[in-house]
DNA sequence: CGAAATTACATGCAACTGCAAGCAGCTTGA
DNA sequence: TCAAGCTGCTTGCAGTTGCATGTAATTTCG
C-alpha cells in the first residue's frame, strides 16, 4: 500500500498527465474558436440526447459524466438559463429532479459534433494507427 | 483537418479523458487526506528543487509545468505566502523573476513524494504490468 | 409505526481561474 | 537612436469551483 513507484510507472503516470491535459485544451481551444461552450455543457447535452425521450434523472447524468453533485447543479442552472434543457420535478421521486434536453439542446449538441470530431481526430487520432488507439485504449481501461 | 473521428479514436479519446481524471482525483484525494496542498504546487517546488541551486526564471518554470501565466503568478503569491519560494529579481533581465525555493519548500516537497508515489503506485502502477507500463508510456508519448 | 440514516438537490462563502488590459524593460530596424 | 513591437510579469473583474452546510423527500429498521 506505501510502496514506491517504479521508474515505468512514473513514466506512464506523467506522460498520462501530460497527454491528456495537452490534447484536451486543443479540443477545447477548437471548439471555443469555432464559438461553442465547454465540452462538458456538450457531455450533459450528449447524454440527453442520447434517450430517444431526451429525459434523464440529474442523478444519473452525474454518475454518467465526472462532475461533483454541486458542480453539476450549478452546470444545469446554465444549461437552464440557455434554454438548451430545463428541470422538471419527478412524480415518482420528490427529491429527484428530471433533466429535459429542449430542441435547442439537442441542435447545439448536433452543431458541435463535426467541431469536435474533427478535432480529436486531428489531435489525437492522427497521432495513432487504429491499432495503436484500440491498444491505448484497452491499457487505460485497465485503470479504472 | 475536417475528418471524422473514427470509432478506434473516439474510444481511445473518452478512455483517455476518463482515465486520467479518475486517476488524477483519486491521487490528489490521497495527497490532500494526508494534509498536502494540490499537485501544481508539488510540481513548482520539484521544478526548483532539482536544481542544485534551488533558483530558475519564472518564465523556465511556466515553461515545465502546464500552467498559464497569470495562474502561475497567482500560483507564486500563494508558495510565496507560506514561504515555500520568494522572488528574486533578475540582474540579467529587468523584467525577470528569479524564484528561489527555501528550505521549508524543499522539506515540503521531500515529505509530499512518499505518498504521492505511493498514490500513483496504487492507482496506476498496480493495475498495469511493468511492460504494460512502458507502452502506455509510449502510445501516450506520440500524442504531444 | 416512527426516529435515524440516506439520498437528491441547492446554496453561501471563500478560493481559484480565464480574460483582457496594463506596466516595465528589452529588442529591433528604419 | 528612438519609436514600435515584443517579452515577462501582474492585476481587476467576472465567472467557476470546492467545501461545508441546509432542506426536503425517501428508505431503513428496531
Amino acid at each position: 500500500m506505501t510502496a514506491k513507484a517504479s521508474e515505468s510507472t512514473v513514466q506512464a503516470w506523467t506522460s498520462l498527465v501530460r497527454a491528456e491535459q495537452t490534447v484536451m485544451a486543443r479540443v477545447e481551444d477548437d471548439l471555443k474558436r469555432a464559438g461553442f461552450p465547454p465540452l462538458e455543457w456538450y457531455d450533459v447535452l450528449h447524454e440527453l440526447d442520447r434517450e430517444p425521450s431526451g429525459v434523464l434523472p440529474q442523478a444519473q447524468v452525474q454518475s454518467s459524466i465526472m462532475l461533483a453533485q454541486y458542480n453539476l447543479c450549478r452546470l444545469i442552472d446554465r444549461l437552464q438559463r440557455e434554454d438548451l434543457v430545463h428541470r422538471q420535478p419527478s412524480q415518482e421521486d420528490g427529491r429527484s429532479n428530471l433533466l429535459v434536453i429542449t430542441d435547442k439542446g439537442r441542435d447545439l449538441r448536433r452543431r458541435m459534433w463535426p467541431v469536435y470530431s474533427a478535432a480529436i481526430e486531428e489531435h489525437l487520432g492522427a497521432h495513432l494507427s487504429s491499432g495503436e488507439a484500440d491498444r491505448l485504449a484497452g491499457l487505460l481501461g485497465k485503470l479504472q
